[in-house]
DNA sequence: CTGAAAGCGCTTACAG
DNA sequence: CTGAAAGCGCTTACAG
């Protein structure tokens, strides 16, 4: 009993033989089928219990006509990101309702790490997958979903067949962030971004340009830094912008690790009181700096909620005919003082 | 080919069939198991490329041997919650090297809860699990154990038979936090604290405790506040001892919620820089805020990178018979202002 | 309402 | 080096 090493578990076949019964009752009794005696039900539980039967999920979704494993997977850029653990959460708690598990993993936005994580996935056999892809794998995302298994793409946009995305209004968003600065009067506007390749950072440019072509004015390109993919490549960013001739008067940083590099560039210079200062995504305790960070904030527990909605949907199968369905997640500006703060004259 | 719905699946038979060989020998090539001809290496490989074979993981687990799943379960408190996603990306990065999945819950600190979780992940046969214990299941985990699944539980220390634990020095480092508030020559310090219920929360007042006893001062139950459950409680909390009568000149939050509730309290009345705080877990930004926080900071990564390799190697076999190991990961003190400031005189 | 048999997709002795 | 057979723990027609 102490040593649970190389012991058989007791089987089915175990309680069966046990239980007089057959094999069958057993397992109706065990998955709660309606049809069998109540003497019989009884008798099954009793001996199982009495037995410490433990049933085997994975065996029974090996037979099982539908194959479903009650488990789905979970693609995050880093399962620590605040953004992509409380989308994580999001998932989980509508998982749970039904009873699903989730597998998580983290691609650290490398296109070979995710497709290793969604092949990993699918050889388990999983139900469903929702991934926050890299942008590089729509490929076997079509592969994967065309032999069958549902998938919701979460925080960026892709245009596969039957694969659902939940997004967030991210060019608009930004817009009128922007657009806020400039009717504070700033008209040298810094912008950080994260790498091209990422779709949501390409939107997030575009908001800041669309802002800049309303008021008939081209984007500075030296005030713009792509392609950033750290908190100490922004606070290096903002500071060499701000020590420079003609520093910009306000910064837009479109991710929150940006954002936190940006503000401590400003500490750095203690301006951060002189140079506005609005991110997109928001951080804990943002309220509590001082001035407080403003931001444009977005909802990742409705995205997760959404996602898993979606995703769920399909795999109780019935609508997975559908075609794909492209939710956008309203953006909502928090002001906080370090958006409001005017040009210096 | 576009409707993935009802379509059987490939499997080992079909290529078999398909490129003339036993089932046998096609499962040793796709498992890549030494002597077979070279010749029907290739046949396999090519045939099962062709038909788009799919390696069906779960169904091998039931029939090999040592029955792993490769797959191991993470209990935690609230995969959203700082603390606890750095310690899932440790283990995470930790399981990959292995080829190991991680499955992830949130026990909401509820053990009927954590109960569910640890029963969903056991019934489909994951081959081990860490957990973050509520504190009441060490009977369904020595049941666990004792059926041969390996379990390793972390932040909080358990007396289970072959269950190894990794937690943090939450005593000292509590002790000789409070210790320099004492000889910055604070008397009336504040404590705050979560659940007794919770083994941190314990041992974290223990060593407050401490360091009055070894001043030969009693702690003054007034200005302690236990089983505080959130950011608003602890807020409330603070608010209440600061606005009483003979105020507390420190305080030390033993948590990062209750760190921050804390700290928006003492802004709420303006105080931040003439009443000295300790939060107990480090959290972002905390050097950004003015002043600065200063915390006792826990290593999440490195307690998740022990634990992941303590439940590794006995996952692996071979050395699951040794007695439970115990360690205890040191924490750091961070000075950044905030528990630097002299009682007000 | 019940049970013996077949079989899910695979691995593992076993015999050649 | 190779394949036919048995079987992992279960579910599902099927016949009674």
């Amino acid at each position: 009993m102490q040593d649970g090493e190389r012991r058989r578990s007791v089987t089915m076949r175990d309680v069966a033989r046990q239980a007089g019964v057959g094999l069958a009752t057993v397992s109706r009794v065990i998955n709660g089928k309606p049809g069998v005696a109540p003497e019989l039900v009884r008798r099954v539980t009793e001996t199982a219990r009495a037995l410490g039967y433990r049933h085997d999920v994975t065996a029974s979704s090996l037979r099982r006509a539908d194959r479903r494993t009650a488990t789905i997977a979970l693609v995050l850029e880093d399962v620590a990101n605040p953004f992509s653990s409380a989308l994580h959460r999001a998932v989980e708690d509508a998982a749970r309702e039904e009873g699903i598990l989730v597998l998580a993993g983290s691609s650290d936005e490398l296109p070979e790490r995710e497709r290793e994580l969604i092949d990993a996935f699918t050889l388990r056999r999983v139900d469903g997958l929702i991934v926050l892809p890299t942008g590089s794998t729509d490929e076997q995302l079509a592969a994967v979903r065309g032999h069958g298994t549902p998938i919701v793409c979460v925080d960026r946009l892709v245009e596969i067949d039957r694969v659902d995305t939940v997004t967030v209004d991210n060019r608009d968003g930004t817009w009128s962030a922007v657009r806020r600065l400039r009717a504070l009067g700033h008209r040298r506007i810094a912008f950080l971004g994260d790498l091209d390749s990422i779709w949501t950072a390409r939107q997030r440019f575009a908001g800041f340009a669309d802002a800049h072509a309303e008021a008939g004015r081209p984007v500075e390109e030296r005030l713009v830094r792509r392609g950033l993919r750290s908190e100490e490549a922004a606070h290096a960013a903002t500071t060499r912008l701000l020590t420079g001739g003609e520093p910009p008067t306000a910064v837009f940083a479109a991710q929150n690790l940006l954002t936190m590099g940006a503000r401590r560039a400003l500490q750095g210079l203690g301006v951060q009181e002189e140079v506005a200062l609005i991110g997109f995504d928001d951080f804990p305790v943002a309220d509590l700096l001082t001035p407080g960070v403003s931001v444009v904030a977005q909802d990742p527990a409705t995205v997760g909620r959404t996602a898993a909605r979606l995703l769920l949907s399909r795999v109780r199968g019935g609508d997975d005919h559908r075609p794909a369905r492209h939710v956008v997640v309203p953006t909502r500006y928090v002001a906080r003082g370090s958006g409001e703060i005017p040009p210096r004259t």
